[in-house]
RNA sequence: UGGGGCGUGGCCAAGUGGUUAAGGCAUCGGGUUUUGAUCCCGACACUCGGAGGUUCGAAUCCUCCCGCCCCAGCCA
């Protein structure tokens, strides 16, 4: 699909006609993450929503941290999070922005607003704050401290800010109402104490804003005209207009929320997918089960997927389950595209080719449909290895049902010539050690002779020629649809067989130039990449072929 | 329950009162193929959460009802 067919979504209709009507001159949008995790396939979405809408309509993305509280953040974060939009493909307007630049500003707006009557110190401990707070039906009280004098609110502020006030025991509060029924409007925490060091700031503060008294300001201060966040915040809208309203701020930011990517069998929730690092059930943020962007990228899936995906996605306010099946198809759609092919066998099981005592070396395109990727030469030898699962010493298998090799019959060694199976030899248990066969003359590049019809073609490898390798096949990592819905947590759902690696399989001689960034199908068996973190020779499969034969 | 938001095929969706309700994914047929891949062709909503109403005409407007999501952190 085309731009141009594409249907413009309820965003963009809105900038245009902020546009057109003059009330936006230029368009300015902003992907703000909290350090406090690593990209997951979510943030693509907002990432291509927002770098896109800028793109677009020839505006600006500013890239901005939203690093208000300390507690949860870290340089790991931010260094991850630089890394993946990079890797994804984005670059954002000038600087990166930090909320913690904005500090100061913040804090004197805080003072403002006690000026103005707006905000007040106030001493309820959590407990009391939340009594106070009333119910969803039930209006809150106001805090005995509501009625406290500006002065006395700044005097107090100030200690706070010092490190003079102990955590837990006052907070800045906005007075707005406490009887609205939007409980964001009930007198909001402006700010709280953290005695904590902050990762960008250090020990300056003793005090860090809440979301709220930051997001919109930070907006305001870049000149972002378009504040697009998930529907999740909606309700927090009000509060984001009141400080605009209140505040003397240099812009006056809209914002608009539209629904995040959800993904069947998988879980798009920071928190939830740093609780899998901590307690061990994948081996890092970027294992590549995780649907994190640094996991998907060891994975194997490339940023061009991953963008396709998201241009997929609609951009509504509806909150739907994607499935899993759709960010496949874009997956494998451009590794078909773009991979190289070479041969891997996983189960290795030895051919010894009886009539046949040369070494040849033949030449095979990389891609089938593109000539551009060039072509790579594969050692052909009277030993090879073919997968174990490729053969059969059921003659009744049909041949629609089994294309592959059968005791006393045909098959053709893709890219090399057609061999006939003669004989199963056994070790001292039963098991198939060996296939002694024969290969058919003057078969390699050309056409089955009369009377001989290769059941299908199959892939292999030569014995001295072939690289041993690891493969690690992936499973879905929930074994559940919904991990996160009934009962129990989603942990309960981990797929416990969600990781299978393979040890002794044989490799293409290609293969040896493997690197991590480049992607590879592996015929017939699907896509794979070398993984990163791994000295040997080591496969990780990111996704399988497309496999449509029913047995 | 107060407030906010949303309901169109298995999934994601377009649709902004007027031809036979786009498209993608999935699924099911068929063709091509030295990958059971790719590619190509074809099939797949008398009906838009439900019931009423307005209208010559409704997925689109009105009324009522039903269902789902978000908000009661000193998280974001």
């Amino acid at each position: 699909m085309t731009d141009s067919d594409k249907p413009i979504n309820f965003i963009q209709q809105i900038i245009s006609n902020d546009l057109a009507s003059g009330k936006t001159s230029k368009v300015v949008t902003r992907f703000p993450p909290e350090p406090n995790g690593y990209l997951h396939i979510g943030h693509a979405k907002s990432i291509c929503v927002n770098f896109g809408l800028a793109e677009t309509f020839t505006g600006h993305c500013n890239l901005r941290f939203d690093d208000t509280n300390p507690e949860k953040e870290s340089d790991e974060y931010v260094q991850s999070i630089i890394e993946d939009v990079k890797w994804l493909g984005f670059s954002w307007n000038g600087d990166i922005r930090y909320a913690s630049d904005y500090f100061d500003q913040f804090y004197q707006w805080a003072c403002d607003l006690i000026d103005q009557d707006k905000a007040y110190v106030c001493e309820l401990n959590a407990e009391q704050m939340r009594e106070y707070r009333g119910s969803l039906t039930e209006a809150g009280q106001d805090s005995p401290y509501r009625t406290r004098s500006a002065d006395e609110s700044r005097a107090l502020l100030e200690q706070m800010k010092a490190g003079d006030i102990a955590e837990g025991t006052m907070t800045l509060r906005a007075k707005i109402d406490m009887a609205s029924p939007n409980i964001n409007m009930r007198d909001p925490v402006l700010y709280r104490i953290k005695r904590i060091a902050h990762h960008r700031t250090g020990d300056k503060w003793n005090i860090y804003p809440a979301y709220d008294f930051a997001h919109g300001q930070e907006d305001a201060i870049e000149g972002v005209t378009h504040s697009i966040c998930t529907l999740e915040f909606a309700a927090n809208r009000p509060l984001y207009n009141w400080f605009i309203e209140n505040l003397d701020v240099p812009s006056k930011p809209q914002q608009y929320e539209f629904g995040r990517l959800n993904l069947n069998y998988s879980i798009t929730s920071k928190r939830k997918l740093k609780q899998l690092v901590d307690e061990g059930h994948v081996d890092a943020w970027d294992d590549p089960r995780m649907p994190t962007i640094s996991g998907l990228r060891r994975r194997g899936v490339s940023p061009t997927a991953i963008r396709n995906f998201c241009e997929s996605l609609a951009v509504a306010k509806t909150d739907g389950v994607v499935d899993m099946a759709q960010f496949d198809y874009f997956i494998r759609d451009d590794l078909n595209n773009n991979a190289p092919r070479a041969m891997c066998v996983l189960k290795p099981l030895l051919v010894t080719l009886s009539n046949y005592d040369k070494s040849e070396v033949f030449t095979a395109s990389a891609h089938p449909q593109r000539d551009d990727l060039g072509s790579r030469e594969l050692a052909f030898d009277d030993q090879i290895y073919i997968d174990q699962s490729d053969f059969s010493e059921d003659t009744s298998l049909s041949r629609k049902k089994f294309k592959r090799l059968v005791l006393g019959e045909y098959v053709r060694l893709r890219g090399a010539y057609i061999i006939r199976a003669d004989e199963v030899i056994r070790n001292s248990d039963g098991e198939i050690q060996e296939i002694k066969a024969s290969v058919v003359e003057n078969t390699v590049g050309a056409d089955a002779p009369e009377g001989i019809r290769p059941r299908g073609v199959i892939h292999w490898v030569s014995v001295p020629n072939s690289l041993d390798c690891t493969v690690n096949l992936y499973d879905r990592l929930f074994d559940q649809p919904l991990p996160d819905s009934g009962e129990g947590s989603f942990t309960d759902h981990i797929n416990p067989d969600s990781l299978k690696v393979i040890k002794g399989c044989k490799a293409e001689a290609s293969l040896v130039d493997a690197v991590a960034s480049k992607p590879y199908q592996f015929e017939r068996e699907g896509y794979f990449c070398r993984d990163s973190q791994s000295e040997s020779l080591v496969f990780n499969c990111t996704i399988g072929l497309r496999d449509n034969w029913k047995a």
